[in-house]
DNA sequence: TTGTATGCGTTATCAG
DNA sequence: CTGATAACGCATACAA
């Protein structure tokens, strides 16, 4: 049973040198070859190791970062935070989440806490909102490095990662026009969100080269990203028949919500519909029809996300905007439309 | 711009007192009427608040706990985590995060440095298996405190968690006997899984209770705990004809991974087969139809650990067990049995 | 290359 | 009730 933990005074003590001289090992400075080889024996013997809380406080840094997004339970933060998890495992840091919503309503007063009092060193913030601009804005104030991933809106005062939402759209445009879909609808997420802007407008753009065009009236939106949202989508879009052979959703999520909506009430996919979604989230893969989505490289932008944190926070730097590449995965819910016009379009309601 | 931050001194200085007075003030012990007053005003003027690394160093604290899982992509335990993240908001403290599994391949390394070098104050390890004894044992070692959460085995050292899977599978047997089922099937999880042989007991007997014997040739396991193993054994599954009216799998994950399979083979639920999982999932709401459960409290369970985690660290205590009742939620993949022996029983295949 | 001295911001002890 | 002062364990100018 040890009687203490050894402190860097009892290793000095024991090699009959200084501290000053067993920091500088440790930190891989000057030490001449003997002492060396005699404090990592000694070392290894007391089986020593530094205190983080003694070596931050002499530094002057928190030894934390904080992550904020929405809710953590999100699919799509998940995968983001394993990537995060992942750099941070090199790194002696820890993290402090903070969901936003963590008890139904937004809150995001533990998060001005962690600035004010300087308890991060750093801010690593998922899916920024308009309403999350004043929390970059003090968090510049008081010199707190942070980095919005894939902000839904425009950040001054961050490092931003973002996905090439244009280009995803496009090519979920041409996978559809080459399985030969030429009435095409789409749903979007909230109407200010710009990444559902970009997605929809990569889609028509793409489309109008080849000849296809949207209409107006098979452009919908949704009221949030979440699954719910896309339901009550399909409870609505599915009240009629269907004038399209494909549908696009803006995210996996709306697509999910719509899928279990459009599954009960007996429309196949992708017999009846095409669907493609949004963001590559694993559950996609595990439902039947598994989900043709594009995906977003959420663990790696993760890694990114805090490599990049650490970066400014080891030397301010400029602002800088990292930019992702999505791709399409075609999974079960897109195929070639069926003949239209038949007079056996199927849409049998479960009763 | 604030030229620096202020300290405990400059606040001392400001208000004409010893630090050891403010100190004393901000950990609310004994202070005059007067002076209290006057230190609240100077503070808030200051907009002063203090080190968090400088308190946990004279704390003797490290002033974070490292939270350990397989893989925290893992659905359950992003249900734990918001709970541990809730109450962690309230403690000052940050949290670590350990995938054993991060890297695809077994590596506890992570949280044994952890443990060595005192990084934490706690450990919360979630799920723990036999692999993970000797993890438990060096934690009691240096007298670390640690909470183990529905440990599937038994565990020496730590607080434990559990849930009362005998219960949660007879109520499971209840609701598929009441419904009028009388061939039932198991699939369980690992064969040695505690866990997954307590469901099934709690089934079994509960059935046997109502005059229902379930087959041993009725009775299978998966290799894992997780959605490809649940596929995996649907294939085999159904590779004959079905001689049950419902199946019982052990977890959540299992059961999701068997509705891909069995749908995309055109097996319906629960028309041609009633199927109930453990855990309750989210996902299993999400999907169509929407899996039957028996749902048990994760995220209090994360508020619990985090509780009693804190509890020993305070003050180290005895080791104790504490246990959470799980609910049947019924969701759509169970029904009365169709008429049995009929000659049409359904399963058709997909092309 | 090494040692000395000081700072990092708090808390706790122990006189007053 | 309040004020010095010594830990807490390490890093880093600066001197040697």
């Amino acid at each position: 049973m040890a009687s203490k933990k050894p402190t860097i005074a009892t290793v000095a003590a024991q090699a009959g040198v200084a501290v000053s001289t067993v920091s500088r090992y440790l930190n891989g400075h000057y030490v001449s070859g003997p002492v060396r080889a005699r404090l990592s024996e000694i070392i290894a013997e007391l089986g020593y190791s530094r205190s983080w809380t003694a070596r931050n406080l002499s530094l002057g840094r928190r030894g934390s970062i904080g992550v904020v997004v929405d809710s953590s339970q999100d699919p799509w933060f998940v995968q983001l935070l394993t990537g995060i998890e992942e750099e941070l495992s090199t790194r002696d840091t820890s993290l402090m989440l903070a969901s936003t919503e963590l008890r139904n309503t937004y809150d995001p007063a533990l998060v001005f806490e962690w600035i004010r009092d300087r308890r991060v060193d750093g801010l690593i913030v998922a899916k920024a909102q308009r309403r999350e601009r004043s929390l970059f804005k003090s968090a510049a104030e008081v010199g707190l490095p942070a980095v919005a991933v894939v902000p839904d809106e425009n950040v001054p005062h961050a490092q931003v990662l973002r996905s090439n939402n244009l280009l995803a759209g496009a090519t979920v445009a041409n996978h559809l026009a080459d399985l030969g879909h030429r009435e095409i609808a789409f749903a979007g997420g909230p109407r200010h969100s710009i990444d559902s802007q970009h997605r929809e407008r990569g889609l028509r753009e793409a489309l109008e080269k080849r000849g296809i065009r949207i209409s107006n009236e098979h452009v919908y939106s949704c009221d949030s990203w979440d699954v719910e949202a896309g339901s009550a989508f399909a409870e609505q879009f599915l009240e009629q028949p269907i004038e399209v052979t494909a549908l696009v959703m803006a995210n996996d999520a709306l697509a999910l919500g719509f899928m279990r909506v459009a599954l009960r009430r007996g429309v196949r996919m992708p017999d009846d519909l095409s669907l493609v979604g949004f963001d590559g989230l694993p559950q996609g893969a595990l439902i039947y029809p598994a989900l043709t989505t594009v995906f977003q490289p959420m663990r790696e932008m993760g890694r990114v996300a805090c490599r990049r944190l650490f970066e400014v926070m080891e030397e301010p730097g400029r602002l800088e905007k990292i930019e992702f590449l999505m791709e399409l995965v075609v999974r079960e819910t897109t195929a070639p439309p069926r003949t239209l016009k038949g007079p056996e379009r199927r849409l049998r309601p479960v009763t």
